[in-house]
RNA sequence: GCCGGGGUGGCGGAAUGGUAGACGCGGCGGUCUCAAACACCGUUGGGCUAAAACUCGUGCGGGUUCGAGUCCCGCCCCCGGCACCA
């Protein structure tokens, strides 16, 4: 054996001998506890891996090993995301057919997964596209279809003009397609649902007892997002059309507040026809007075005024009389959900969303010009797209309906309004606007002159300065309700209005059900068959799969439909009762096929059913999942609601899949941009014009700027393991994956780091080398039992320590410190080793046991390099069937400590004591150093803290 | 704006409330060499120093404590996510 690192001297020869021992196939040994580690499914592209994706399966590697020495039952599988949208793409793109494209890919990712020596068990391997698997996604399918879960139904859908298919909520980004970058549109078509709305509280509730990153359940309880309100009803009163009226001038008679005031009376009789006769008669009373002001006054402003006031009058009336023939207002009625009910004294206005279907019923009856108002806005809003109507900080729009609704609080009349910025999708559609406390909505009373009433303030007094911004403390001009506290008065708020009848407290939701269906032909067919009377019916399990025809064209059509729909020998079938029926032709979205891979590999080749379940049971749920952090609301959110289904059904124990969540960081690579000549001004993006590395070449370091990017292929920055490996060696590859940051941190990757790796590793094979001459195979035997030395107690306790931190170290996944605690035992034991001649029996049974330990240790991290070490001291067979070392609790004990000797909790001198030193030596010892003394001068000494086998603080003024 | 995670040398980063900067990169000095590269050895937070001593130092300002990178309060900045969700 060399004494440096050479990993081509032998690094593939293990990989070799690994797999002709079989030795990472699972093992299910009675009485040992298992333990399932995993990485997320990858999608097999034709880049290959990089090395960002090694630093996702190198770690779990790790600790998948460390599982196996320490003695679990562990199982660490791997297989193929391979149905779905990129892989189609890809085939379209390369003319060819998905099915041996993606088997060609799913190859190389092996290669390369085995080049890097992960411990995979590839005999559970399968691909998401197997008919054996997808019989099984098809069979979850009709279960959840029984349970009421899956549903086809009408809905304005995310439709991808791109990849021509719709998308979930969850594949949309600030209006794009996540995948294709494509702009979302509005499609009214019926499509596949599953009802994740049913679990919306329990995916939020089992999100506590998840050992997941804070940031990963913060999206999922965010995306679900759940809020506590009440939801209430308002009546709708459409008014008579006031039109502008001059004030007057005289003080005593103000013609517009009149008017206002007949108007609230109006509303106060509540439309009732008989009180038609008395508002007449009052509108008559008010024309006599504006009379006698006219006799009374002079000038001909007034009269002016006067007559003004009198077609006022006039239009009133006639108004209210065409008011009765045309409707009953009394019959309109719109929901609103609120989580402020406290402030409902403080609503002016209404809000509906362009899209609620009250709108259409009022538009007939109200003032002509509004109703003209009314259908532009809604045009408008149909014309604009999502991404415009969300717009960041968009000015607000909307129009007055020229309907009112009444407060149930107050029994005040406040405007209707439609606008977009209340979303027809979320809660009712509606909303009571309280200007005074929500930003929106001050923002949209502003704009359009509509009052504003301060019904909070922190102290109990109104404030009167705009904006009112406290949504905490005491109500004001909030009827009986005011001064109470805002808790307070949401709760009473509650029950009045569900004593009235009005409304009720509620509990709504942000997430919507998941749109599955998709109009591809890469995917799990939908295993539904519709009958001629419309009826939906399951292919029974027997006739499963229903498997995706073999086809020369799959391109999608575009036109809303799958592909599938255009292959009859697909579409027509038999019912269940042998009349003719047609086949279902949407896929279902790849996401649908790996919600329950993680079951699958506990089974993965039963032909009679989806897995056996006390299998399922025996290795669910994974006790460790690895992955990216961008699948929070995608896979993750998926992945638990199909299990907690499948719990619900009885077919797995476990409400929650995955009880360790870990998410590696992000791997950049040097990106080279140019700027852009003048001629290239638009659409450029901030960095730059994207350039190759070769280009980069050509141009001066001032017309090049290098920034760090995401791996990918499109920008040429991927670095591929397999020439990390060719110039450096697996090993050193992976111990830099581990060391180069911690695991959840991004990295900036650089060549150079794996070069420090080498060094550490040949580092190790001169130790080895180094000792190997005195090395005594059974130390196991000897060590302990004769007299010790100080200098073998040192080498034992710098062993168990070691064990110890590395141990810890993979557990909590902070392999930047495993690693850094191997090169330090290796320097310690480098130094002791340097000049070895003769050592003590002690010593030389302390080294032993050292060099053993180090290479078990090393060789989650190493595996190659360990069993090349391994086989070097004489030990059989691999270091991955050895057992990972325990560290004794008494050697790991330090016998002496530094004491460290602080005046006022500033450090003045250090000294060695032994453990067991007593307290009053201690602190003796400390008080007589003559470091110590200068600062104590003249002080008096008021307290002096021992901290044992730490430090002594005195404290002196 | 809201939610989550961060802010420590030239750089990546260590540090159960107890000696800040482990380990590594880079730098500097040296050994080897005709020379360079490799490798190895030593050194390396700033200030002041010949050196020691001293002093400053974990984004900023307060606080708790004998003692704070770590805990509490108020800010600033960076990264990620969500975003007119009533």
């Amino acid at each position: 054996m060399s004494d440096r690192y050479e990993p081509s001297q032998f690094e593939a020869k293990w990989r070799q001998r690994w797999k002709e021992a079989e030795i990472f196939t699972t093992r299910t040994e009675e009485g040992r506890p298992k333990f399932y580690g995993m990485d997320f499914f990858p999608y097999p592209s034709g880049a290959g891996l990089s090395v960002g994706h090694c630093r996702n399966y190198v770690p779990t590697d790790v600790i998948c090993r460390m599982k196996v020495m320490q003695g679990f039952n562990v199982l660490h599988p791997m297989g193929f995301d391979a149905f779905g949208l990129p892989a189609e793409n890809e085939a379209i793109k390369r003319k060819s057919h998905p099915a041996p494209m993606i088997e060609r890919y799913a190859a190389n990712y092996r290669r390369q997964m085995d080049l890097i020596g992960v411990s995979y068990d590839w005999s559970r391997e399968f691909k998401s596209s197997d008919p054996s698997y997808y019989k099984w996604t098809q069979w979850i399918f009709e279960r959840l279809f029984e349970r009421g879960l899956a549903y086809r139904s009408m809905a304005a859908v995310n439709w991808d003009p791109i990849d021509k298919t719709v998308l979930a909520d969850e594949e949309i980004v600030g209006g794009r397609a996540e995948r294709s970058g494509a702009l979302v549109e509005k499609k009214w078509i019926p499509q596949w649902f599953f009802k994740i709305t049913d679990y919306a509280q329990r995916l939020i509730d089992d999100l506590d007892e998840l050992n997941w990153p804070e940031g990963i359940k913060a999206q999922q309880r965010n995306w679900i997002g759940r809020s506590e309100g009440v939801q209430f009803s308002m009546t709708v009163s459409i008014p008579i059309h006031v039109p502008d009226v001059p004030t007057a001038p005289d003080p005593h008679i103000d013609l517009r507040s009149e008017l206002e005031k007949l108007q609230d009376e109006i509303r106060a009789s509540g439309f009732e026809p008989s009180a038609k006769e008395s508002t007449i008669q009052k509108v008559g009373q008010i024309e006599q007075d504006l009379q006698k002001a006219a006799g009374a006054a002079s000038g001909k402003k007034f009269d002016q005024a006067v007559d003004a006031a009198h077609k006022a009058m006039g239009k009133m009336s006639s108004n209210l009389e065409d008011f009765e023939l045309k409707s009953r207002p009394n019959d309109f009625q719109f929901e609103v959900f609120t989580t402020r009910i406290d402030t409902i004294f403080g609503m002016t206005f209404c809000v509906l969303a362009p899209e609620h279907p009250l709108i259409d019923q009022i538009a007939p009856l109200v003032a002509p010009e509004h109703e003209q108002n009314i259908r532009a806005y809604q045009l408008q809003a149909k014309l604009l797209s999502d991404t415009d109507r969300q717009a960041e900080n968009r000015e607000k729009t909307g129009v007055f309906t020229g309907a009112n609704a009444v407060n149930p609080a107050n029994g005040k009349s406040v405007p209707i309004w439609i606008a977009d910025y209340v979303l027809a999708t979320y809660g009712t559609g509606a909303i009571m606007a309280v200007p005074g406390h929500d930003e929106r909505d001050y923002a949209f009373a502003t704009k359009f002159g509509i009052s504003v009433i301060e019904v909070i303030t922190p102290g109990g007094a109104p404030t009167g300065e705009l904006p009112f911004v406290s949504k905490d403390g005491v109500l004001v001009n909030s009827g009986e309700y005011s001064g109470k506290g805002v808790s307070e008065a949401q709760k009473e708020l509650g029950d009045w209005i569900e004593r009235r009848g009005i409304g009720k407290r509620k509990i709504q939701y942000k997430l919507r059900d998941w749109l599955i269906s998709r109009q591809r032909y890469w995917g799990c067919p939908i295993p539904i068959i519709h009958a001629k009377d419309g009826e939906m019916q399951m292919v029974p399990t027997d006739c499963l799969p229903v498997e995706l025809p073999q086809v020369e064209n799959y391109e999608p059509s575009g036109d809303g439909t799958s592909p599938l729909a255009h292959i009859p020998n697909f579409v027509n079938t038999t019912d269940l009762d042998g009349r003719l029926g047609l086949r279902e032709t949407d896929t279902m979205g790849g996401f649908a096929c790996s919600s329950w891979y993680f079951l699958r590999f506990c089974d993965p080749h039963n032909f009679e059913k989806a897995w056996e379940k006390n299998l399922v049971d025996y290795w669910m749920p994974v006790d460790c999942y690895v992955g990216g952090a961008e699948h929070a609301v995608m896979h993750l959110l998926y992945a638990r609601f199909w299990t907690k289904v499948l719990y619900d059904a009885g077919l797995v124990s476990v409400k929650e899949p995955f009880s360790r969540l870990e998410n590696q960081g992000q791997v950049l690579g040097m990106t080279p941009y140019r700027k852009p000549t003048e001629a290239e001004n638009l659409d450029v993006t901030e960095e730059g014009i994207l350039i190759s590395y070769e280009e980069a070449e050509t141009l001066s370091a001032e017309e090049v700027s290098w920034r760090w990017a995401r791996m990918s292929k499109s920008k040429g920055n991927v670095v591929t393991p397999d020439e990390a490996v060719e110039h450096f060696g697996a090993d050193a590859l992976r111990l830099y994956l581990l060391f180069v940051a911690p695991f959840n941190a991004d990295v900036n990757w650089s060549n150079d780091g794996m070069s420090s790796q080498s060094r550490f590793l040949s580092r190790l094979f001169k130790i080895v080398s180094d000792v190997k001459s005195v090395y005594e195979p059974r130390w196991h035997d000897f060590i302990g039992f004769g007299e010790a030395d100080d200098k073998s107690r040192k080498i034992r306790r710098w062993t168990h320590q070691t064990i110890k931190k590395c141990t810890d170290d993979i557990d909590r996944f902070s392999f930047n410190t495993y690693v850094s605690t191997l090169m330090i035992f290796s320097n310690n034991l480098s130094d002791m080793t340097r000049d070895l001649t003769e050592p003590s029996r002690p010593v030389q049974l302390a080294l032993s046991e050292a060099i053993d330990v180090l290479i078990r240790l090393l060789s989650p991290g190493a595996p190659h390099s360990a069993d090349e070490l391994w086989e070097s001291i004489g030990a059989s067979g691999f270091v991955f069937n050895a057992e990972w070392p325990v560290a004794s609790a008494d050697l790991v004990a330090e016998d002496e400590v530094t004491i460290a000797v602080q005046v006022n909790g500033k450090l003045r001198d250090t000294f060695t004591v032994s453990i067991g030193a007593k307290e009053e030596d201690v602190k003796a010892l400390a008080l007589a150093s003559e470091k110590v003394q200068p600062h104590l001068e003249g002080k008096t000494i008021r307290k002096v803290i021992v901290i044992p086998a730490k430090l002594v603080n005195i404290v002196a003024n």
